[in-house]
DNA sequence: TTGAAGAAGATGCAAACGCATGAACTTAGG
DNA sequence: CCTAAGTTCATGCGTTTGCATCTTCTTCAA
């Protein structure tokens, strides 16, 4: 017998959880990471994509922390010298933030052997075709979310409360 | 020109890596976790998926915290009335975890409106057979890396160092 | 133009986390 | 046996996180 739907798309969002928690504890036993923690490496590694200075409020969108510490995260990345942070000519109350030289540096120093290890998890359980689905699911689910929060439509039938 | 199979391997881990991030944002800014934190859900959750009692080592593979983060939180759930924690008959070193009454309570009133709010995001963006295809491969993705750390091949080739 | 509502970031403070280490117990080789 | 190494869980301690709140600046309607 076929599963409700809702209990499909619940059974998947439990295997992206633990396929995530099972390579991230992976990854984090890794010695590899030199004085920079995994949160940290986010941080720059997302900054490192963008090419332009970004916004915090951009970066939160894709690390998971709450608003507070992030903006204490960059701080001591600054004080650190891998993040420059200027303030905003356009929004007097925005900050935009950088990699520097150094911070650059570090990105791709962790980054190099960092990709080495998530290949080796990846190819080890996933044939190309099986990556290339992936990458369009999982890019699907976070468009999907994008929008919403974006359009503040959210609140489109405002449950219960 | 293709993508070398190093390239697509990080390509879909990083597209997980962003859908977990927005998914996980979403979820957070919901208002009825009472007062449970999504990461002592995590705990509740997985302790209910398994029947019988389990060993604080056991939740640790799939809940993304330390042993002594997670021995803590343990013990702030049985403080709390949630979680039973008994020692183990056959390994005196070791302690066995089950859901009090209250426990089981807790987490089928959140994991109820949790439900909804997963399955709302996933429909939104994954047709039934997406939803199948993505949790197959995200379980194939967490049991390879299950095999590595049980078997300990994980020193397999010991990169550089 | 102006005043209220909203948004971006920073900060005080208690709670929670990770690292290093310790204590108790098990396993395995001589 | 019995000792050395390994495993499980707990604890001390400094660091980081989240919640609530504040400040500053922008936006928008009157």
């Amino acid at each position: 017998m076929a599963r409700s739907e809702s209990r499909l798309a619940n059974d998947a969002w439990e295997a992206l959880l633990t396929a995530h928690a099972r390579l991230m504890k992976g990854f984090a036993a890794e010695d590899m990471w030199d004085d920079i923690s995994m949160r940290e490496y986010d941080v720059l590694y997302t900054l490192s994509k963008h090419d332009g200075p970004i916004r915090p409020v951009e970066l939160g969108r894709d690390v998971l922390l709450s608003q507070p510490a992030l903006s204490r995260m960059v701080e001591r990345l600054v004080d650190r010298g891998l993040v420059a942070r200027a303030a905003d000519p356009v929004d007097g109350r925005g900050v935009r933030l950088s990699l520097t030289e150094a911070g650059r540096g570090a990105q791709r120093r962790i980054g190099g052997r960092h990709a080495v290890d998530v290949s080796r998890a990846v190819k080890r359980a996933l044939t190309e075709s099986e990556m290339h689905q992936l990458e369009a699911l999982c890019r699907k689910l976070a468009a999907g979310e994008r929008l919403i929060q974006d359009d503040h439509f959210k609140s489109e039938q405002e449950p219960q409360r």
